[in-house]
DNA sequence: CATGAATGAGGATTCATTCAT
DNA sequence: GATGAATGAATCCTCATTCAT
């Protein structure tokens, strides 16, 4: 069917290449079209905005961030697969600085984006859902405000440094627990 | 000192309006001027740069955060004061969208700026000394690094609902303190 | 003659089904191509400028042209034939966005398109000359003349309303006469 | 009070020549400011849209269209009223390529512009009545129609020669009148 | 000192046309 | 012959900053 042409596939690696290189959050497309030597409508013609760009760098992102969700939700040890999932999750939105926008975006252009963001949200929620009846996790903390809290901390690590991060979770994950 | 003239100050004044009537983050120089009913070279001549004007409206915001740091000081309760400053810190940022960038800015145009900051650093100094001491804190965090956690939750907030505000403190206070 | 081959057909009718969707005037090959379900190269193969599109667009109504300037020229009442050919024409016409550039062209890309205007021409001007005779139309009005005034009129309607042509082709008519 | 600075005003008239320059119609701002020898932003400062800057070329015709209109209301006779007014607008609408669209627009950015085709269609519209009521006008023409009728006549001037305008303006000073 | 006109690089976006597949 | 990816000049428009008045 949709047989996607060699050439094309190219200039897509190309493009996402040349993106990857920039400081994700100032995607200028003119600049990455000509770093990836190509022209700007070649770069329209495959991204036809910056997130949809912003999307297509995250996917392998996302996809790895599926998996760690899927092994978090069929871990037996809650404590752990909370610990693992969120420092997971931290780790992969400091490595790719457009993940934020797009898990935090309520539109998504492609439906695969859409359907992993689903499956992700889907099976942490069923984590927290452990973690909370584990006492891990205050009762009143719903799924979406951890979210922001992970970005909250992604945002405190950029401004410093990035040897904080493990300390800077073990914060999180502490301060995420009921009061005794 | 140096006799500052009437008109001098007005224009001031009506710059720093306009400027606060603006989502901090994005002054055009040119829109401030214009609401100001000023021309733009008054702007540039009061503000030579962006960051001048982002820090002239943190000025007072900075003064209250003077006054905060100084009481928690004084607080002979140490828990109560870590709680407030930090809790009274954190309003402030939400409220001047600008402060963060002055807060960690390494380099400030004005001098009472500077002075500020250290002041408020080493008020805050003292206070987290007698947070260690009580087990408010962690030892292995600096300063630096709360600051940096304060700036991480205010995004989380920012990202979010305001009425998230005292949770994500909360969260924080209790992510902060030495494990059990 | 040359045998078309089936599918080459099918592209074309294509073609032109999607370009009549359009407005014409300002018809984007990309557009037309998508629409039509085909490339942009075999839009490009069967019509290698925008004109030769417009001029294939047109030809259904210069056929139908044709026919009201041959009645026309048949037709024994002078009065009515001119009446009628000038009001069919101008409803092709308005009907037909592109035909007004297509009469107007001095260089026709399609020798079948080029016949028809001329005969339509050599027609209507055997309608005119007797319309000059019967005192219709005033002796020193060229057939160019009148056209360029039918396509005027063309414009009067395109910025009003359509209601408008039958009243402004009478004020037409009876301008053309000669004064008494 | 506005205090027009001379280098503005030396500014404006430079872009108003350059504009002149080109065929208007397809006015490319850039174009325009490089012709004049100016940046671009000047040319957005002073015309923030294509459409101020064709109304300000027009402001000069239309202030000539305003006398014209002014004399033919005052004219005694209402034949010469009717056919100088249409003979000159009409010669008008020819030299300025512009005026057409500022006349046809709903909308006009300087309020100058709006005030001038206010008067100048009431002042058509009187002697217009006076026409109606001297048999020269059909009385189911309304003046919007006229107005069209006469932007068609440009149309049909300007697909063919200079020279067809008289001819052009008296088919339809003959054509508008009521049949006998 | 104040003014605001002028600058022009910069960024986004489109579309007619070519050409490798 | 069909395809549609690629091209890149062209266009629009904005805004931080300078400088003549």
């Amino acid at each position: 069917m949709a047989q996607i042409r060699a050439d094309a596939a190219r200039s897509r690696a190309r493009i996402l290449d040349a993106a990857r290189a920039r400081p994700s959050g100032d995607l200028r497309l003119n600049d990455v079209a000509r770093e990836a030597g190509l022209g700007v409508g070649t770069v329209y013609r495959h991204f036809p905005s910056v997130h949809a760009l912003t999307e297509a760098l995250a996917v392998e992102t996302l996809e790895r961030m599926v998996m760690i969700a899927r092994a978090a939700a069929e871990h037996p040890d809650t404590e752990s697969a909370l610990a693992t999932f969120l420092g997971e999750a931290l780790a992969l939105q400091l490595q790719d600085g457009g993940l934020q926008a797009v898990l935090l975006s309520p539109d998504d252009e492609e439906q695969s984006v859409r359907d992993m963001k689903i499956e992700i949200f889907a099976a942490f929620e069923s984590v927290l859902q452990r973690a909370r009846e584990a006492k891990l996790v205050r009762p009143d903390l719903s799924i979406v405000q951890i979210e922001h809290l992970v970005c909250g901390i992604e945002h405190a690590v950029r401004i410093g440094e990035p040897e904080d991060r493990q300390l800077f979770l073990d914060v999180m994950l502490a301060g995420i627990r009921p009061a005794v």
